[in-house]
DNA sequence: AAATCAGACAACCGCTCCCGA
DNA sequence: TTCGGGAGCGGTTGTCTGATT
């Protein structure tokens, strides 16, 4: 997936982008907004060309996106709109919340172009069938077309149920929708089946207390965690909490900061998985971040307590 | 176990649109 | 009204990953 990094020939970086870009790209923006993205780069510090970061901050970086499978619903809507206007992408994703027209644009070219093409197909086909008996006088009703698809394991998840990362996983086959805390104990339920081995790990040897969640986070080595096998993000953003470092910039701003909660308290609780956010939200102040945790089921954080006493 | 294939998706490229001077 | 620069959009590519042979 990843491309292998390069430079153009003025010396821009192409490619995937690192832990440290997004770090980078993020901060900037949270603090300045996007107010010129062909200068951006330049004040963010990045060897990217403005462009490029136009479009990780637009497709990946940004608050409320939504990651994970489509779901039925949305499938059938990005269907349905596709027939009705087209390769209109950016207006396809305007109708899907925290979708963005490229997440759109590829799921219709790997999977739901050939469905359609098939359901059409088989429309067609129906139709030819039933006009030998029937005299259609309007093929009005043939202008959208509805496509049932029998779920899969990457359209089991509703709407209510969590959107991660990790949502598509087989996991998430075993939640029991009727017990919610079961849900969050078998599809989460990285605590009580935490290896010892795992905390034995010299990345975490400082994480001193814990809070009953999902989200791991290891501020000493800067690393999120979803369980021993799942590092969220690796080189995850350290504010730091004695306001000394560039990092420092959300502690520097706290009406700034709150805002960039507020934003993520007004959206779903999708959004707390969106990438690399998640890992961010392990390295703020325990007390901006605790009750952010209280008010999600499904977040919480594992932080030095140490590095922020 | 290795090779091959197909699906998925991040990212680039080029074109068009829009807006301000 | 025209022009230039920036932003946005859609097409396409390149690479990874998991499944299959």
């Amino acid at each position: 997936m990843a491309r292998t990094p390069s430079c153009d020939k003025s010396g821009m970086r192409k490619g995937t982008w690192t832990a440290e870009e997004d770090r980078k790209l993020i901060a900037y923006v949270t603090r300045y907004g996007c107010w010129n993205w062909r200068q951006l780069p330049k004040f963010a510090g990045l060897a990217r060309c403005g462009k490029s970061c136009r479009l990780r901050w637009m497709n990946y970086l940004r608050p409320n996106i939504k990651r994970g499978n489509f779901t039925q619903d949305e499938e059938e809507l990005i269907i349905k709109m596709h027939k009705k206007m087209g390769n209109k992408w950016s207006t396809i994703a305007a109708e899907l919340p925290g979708r963005t027209d490229n997440e759109v644009k590829n799921h219709w070219h790997t999977s739901l172009k050939k469905r359609a093409e098939d359901n059409t197909k088989t429309n067609q086909e129906t139709q030819t069938s039933k006009s030998k008996d029937i005299n259609m006088e309007s093929t009005q009703e043939q202008d959208i077309v509805f496509f049932h698809v029998t779920p899969t394991s990457s359209q089991f998840s509703d709407t209510t149920s969590p959107l991660s990362p990790f949502s598509s996983s087989s996991e998430v086959s075993s939640i029991d929708q009727s017990n919610e805390n079961l849900v969050l104990e078998d599809e989460f339920g990285f605590l009580e089946n935490v290896d010892e081995s795992f905390w034995k790990d010299p990345y975490l040897d400082n994480i001193s207390n814990t809070q009953s969640g999902i989200v791991q986070g290891d501020t000493t080595n800067n690393c999120a965690y979803q369980n021993q096998d799942t590092m969220i993000h690796e080189d995850a953003f350290l504010v730091s909490p004695n306001h000394s470092s560039n990092e420092s910039l959300f502690m520097d701003n706290n009406d700034l900061f709150g805002s960039f909660l507020e934003s993520y308290r007004e959206s779903t609780v999708d959004s707390f998985w969106t990438h690399p956010f998640v890992a961010d939200m392990c390295h703020v102040p325990s007390e901006l971040v605790t009750p952010l945790a209280m008010e999600s089921d499904y977040f919480s954080i594992v932080y030095d307590e140490d590095l922020w006493s």
